[in-house]
DNA sequence: GTGAAAGCGCTAACAC
DNA sequence: GTGTTAGCGCTTTCAC
């Protein structure tokens, strides 16, 4: 930056206003710099304005993974949304470890980001603590959150499983069993699980659970499910897979083994993938909004940025009960969800 | 640092110590220092460690996007690979664009990673030199480069694309249709229409390109071509499209509209995803290795880091011309790819 | 609109 | 195995 700064007979200041904020210098010191930097090469190094300042430009997020399409799909968004704002996004993946979040987010810490975007609202216990000692923005996605740590977007897992299960029902099926993931790793499918179990109770019939073998990413996971299912003595009339990549399989497999989808067996997925539509015949699933909750997130970022200390501001407020209940309201973003009707039941 | 510090009795510098090579302080110590990290709370500032040593924990990606969840295999298998060696990915898309690769560069090498990843082997004139300069390993992905930067990983596109024309030629069909992307944005679909180019001059057959009305990333875009096809006076026999995407969307219509695949129309993917599979007929397509461009991309970085200065390495070596041709042979590495036959073609 | 001086928090280099 | 000193390259603060 001297370097610059001397070529251009000014200050280093100079060249660090005009970097960061040009309209502070007059057009012609401007271009004078700019064609420094151009004739040295000069990349400025963050770590020293990051240092100095206490500011990166990066927003730090994790997800449970990249591989499934659909949280690829919202940190896309995501990083969009930021990038317009000269912000860079810091991505890691927690392999579905809670665990792992919470020293994946100590690193991450290190790095100085402005803000931090986190998957579910299901944490391991030091994360809270570590979040609101930073008194840094915090958006948790994909669920809704009873006390969020700062600001949340998503829709009611749980709520979109009960309608889906209430719509089923609707159809006259009585045995409607619910394909899940092994408990305790995907915190949303167990939401989705809960769902389930809720609309069977209202409706006075027996819950029916069935496990895939894999986190249900896999078509193959969901043909081996359906199999199952089709083997039993008495098998369901209607089957409510976590999501539609399972789904998927399991309509397959009926095509395979000339079962009739819905009238041997009616399957119902999770998520209006472009699969649900190219699937034949084509899946009802639960439209849930992928990209809006990385666009929202991304939104949610930049207000807390500008807001001051989002999470300082919340507590500042502590005192008066309703100032912060109505806060957390609007730090929440309910996205919802909707059933889509389409022929697989 | 310096309240650790103190609290555990010892100077800064130990406590540094006890966090970057616990093996050099005496356990007692890092016991002692390990517990005033946990009462303080501290996280370190990588920024001022960056600053200092002048090497981050943090390797810079640039992929197309990460919704196509190809690149997303690649990118997760790549954090996975770094992340055992405690390296962070920063992670950026450049949406397909040459120009914009160029400025997120500039920026992402202002965080100072000690390496990057980048898509492709068609960059933007600039990018050569600002890598050349850092004197930072770094590796190119997804195809073969015929003078990589540093390193590269992938397969040839056009040989791939190439060798399945010509295994639909061998199945007897003549009027062969090539289904691709709009020109001039995916430099590796370029790639495969130059291998379909290649095989039907071999062939002395005509070529007959079609095109996608995006990026060939959506069911729907292959549902559209392939109507596009059926609709004209003398369709194709066959069909090789870009990607398995658009490939599925393709059966789907054939399906719909009651055209039998692959006697009515043979079609022919690219990919090898799970959907090639889960297709009814399962579909005839390339096998890539996605996931393990993203492994072995983590361990040419990891080597890099090892071995010094690659790119300086290289060109220390550069009188002795064969030196360097050899280098540049184990410095890219081909993973190959695999025409897999199934029913649709 | 521009500049000078100070220092962010850590680690390299060297001492012990 | 541990400590001392100095300084990485910026941006803040304050002055003009």
């Amino acid at each position: 930056m001297a370097d610059v700064a001397a070529r251009a007979g000014v200050g280093t200041i100079t060249v660090s206003r005009a970097l960061r904020s040009p309209q502070q210098v007059s057009p012609e010191v401007r271009e004078r710099v700019r064609a420094a930097i151009e004739a040295t090469g000069y990349v400025p190094n963050f770590a020293a304005g990051t240092l100095k300042s206490q500011r990166s430009r990066m927003v730090a997020a994790i997800v449970p993974t990249l591989r499934s399409a659909i949280f690829a799909e919202t940190v896309d968004a995501l990083a969009d949304g930021l990038r317009v704002r000269g912000l860079q996004l810091l991505i890691a993946s927690s392999g579905y470890s809670v665990e792992a979040e919470e020293s994946i987010l100590r690193t991450l810490l290190g790095q100085q980001p402005v803000a931090v975007v986190l998957t579910g609202t299901h944490h391991a216990p030091g994360v809270r603590a570590l979040l609101r000692a930073r008194r840094l923005p915090v958006v948790e996605t994909w669920d809704l959150a009873d006390d969020p740590i700062d600001r949340a977007v998503g829709f009611s897992n749980r709520a979109a499983a009960r309608e889906m299960t209430l719509a089923l029902a609707a159809r006259g099926h009585r045995r409607i069993a619910f394909v899940g993931t092994p408990p305790g790793v995907e915190h949303r499918a167990a939401q989705r699980l809960a769902g389930y179990r809720d609309a069977m109770a209202e409706l006075g019939l027996d819950a029916d659970v069935e496990m895939l073998d894999d986190l249900g990413v896999s078509i193959a996971s969901g043909e081996r499910a359906a199999q199952a299912l089709l083997a039993r003595a008495q098998p369901p009339q209607a089957a409510f897979f976590v999501n539609d990549v399972a789904a998927f399989g399991a309509v397959q497999v009926c095509q395979r083994l000339g079962v009739d989808v819905p009238r041997g067996l009616a399957i119902a997925g999770f998520g209006d993938f472009e699969l649900a539509r190219a699937s034949n015949p084509p899946l009802t699933t639960v439209r849930i909004p992928g990209a809006l909750i990385g666009a929202t997130a991304a939104r949610l970022v930049l207000e807390g940025l500008a807001g001051g200390g989002a999470v300082a501001e919340a507590e500042g407020a502590a005192e008066a009960a309703e100032v912060v209940a109505g806060a957390a309201r609007a730090r929440c973003v309910d996205l919802g969800f909707e059933v889509i009707s389409r022929k697989s039941a």
